[in-house]
DNA sequence: TAGTTTAACTAACAATCGTTAGTTTTGTGA
DNA sequence: TCACAAAACTAACGATTGTTAGTTAAACTA
């Protein structure tokens, strides 16, 4: 189904119908952002859904999987967009703020997700644990990178980059907070607003 | 007891015989910051003490009760700290700027206290639920009065409000997290290349 | 319509949770 | 040394946890 939204803009969006286990996935992810993982219990998640807790399991096999689809899900989205952006050439600052605009992006599309990332992944286990951190850190270092080179190429004030790595990735981490109350401000306004204020202050 | 650090520099400090109950509130603390306030037992708490779990309540009155000592008793010192700052004359900006280095001292304090004042809040009830967000909301108020009043003087650039004061609260709200990695920065460059990023940019 | 899958149900399990009661040990001051 | 307070202990409680087993109702497929 194409839609035409005001003008030069075409929302194309196919309704697919969600598994069962996605519906319960994307439930729980809406309580665990609100109580956290650990505080939300399987009995919680099946009266949000109107069945008893033992039903869920025709569906998913322990609370673990629900835990390790949503947040590992959405760790690969990063993983994947990053490596796109870091290949492509143009200079560092260029790809960083594309880097920060597709943060941006998928942090709108997975809000709930996101919430779990930041605070649940520790409650992840096994090889779940070791992929996630594995992701993660891949992610910083390659942030790192380009504000490195950035500083090479004198387009970055050569501050301490790691006190500009943290002000940028702690901006975009808490971003799925501030996105209900967004409110009026439209994705491009945030995007091109949020970028100018990590690039170039606010004086 | 003052010991000389340095040249012009005395730190004071008094070795306090700390209480049972602050005891059980420090380890508790660790804990909570590792891996959330529910995911922790009274159990957990007590082997970290080497006591039994039935122990504690010799000097707590409840699980709660260690959560709200801990969140309030934070909570408090950053609405103190605020309202003094607000009430000094000086301008917008440097205001700002002293807000944000008392924000960095009292996080680099009381870094576990942090962790579930960002985290684990909402596991607050009651009266004490109430109270942290009425000072959650008053602190961020004053942040947004401060930024309002540089924008009106012109010493901030008239971008959206909420977007710099998102993006400055979010830094300084997840500073609890990078402190460890921190290492060798020292906590006055700490200050100074933090206030600069926040308020220069990185251009 | 008969057969099969899908997805719900009830009932219960072992483990763990925060917490209480009652008792014993430890340390301190007279 | 004796009395008392502080702080530990054991044992257990009722509730809740994630999860399993076995069964039933509804919905598609042949």
């Amino acid at each position: 189904m194409a839609v035409t939204v005001g003008q030069n803009c075409f929302v194309i969006f196919t309704v697919m119908k969600l598994t069962r286990k996605e519906e319960i996935v994307i439930v729980a992810a809406k309580l665990f952002k609100e109580k956290g993982y650990s505080a939300v219990s399987m009995r919680d998640i099946a009266q949000q859904m109107d069945i008893k807790a033992a039903s869920l399991y025709n569906h998913i096999k322990s609370k673990q999987e629900i835990l390790s689809s949503l947040v590992l899900h959405v760790a690969r989205e990063f993983t994947n967009s990053t490596q796109t952006i870091t290949s492509q050439d143009g200079t560092a600052l260029k790809r960083l703020k594309k880097l920060i605009e597709v943060h941006i992006d998928i942090t709108l599309h997975h809000a709930d997700a996101i919430a779990a990332l930041n605070n649940d992944w520790m409650h992840l286990d096994g090889q779940d644990l070791l992929d996630f951190i594995a992701m993660r850190d891949q992610y910083e270092e390659n942030f790192r990178n380009i504000i490195n080179q950035g500083i090479q190429t004198q387009q970055i004030k050569a501050k301490e980059p790691e006190v500009i790595l943290f002000s940028i990735l702690s901006t975009l981490r808490t971003l799925y907070l501030w996105n209900e109350k967004r409110g009026k401000l439209e994705v491009n306004v945030l995007k091109k607003e949020l970028v100018a204020v990590l690039i170039s202050g606010i004086v």
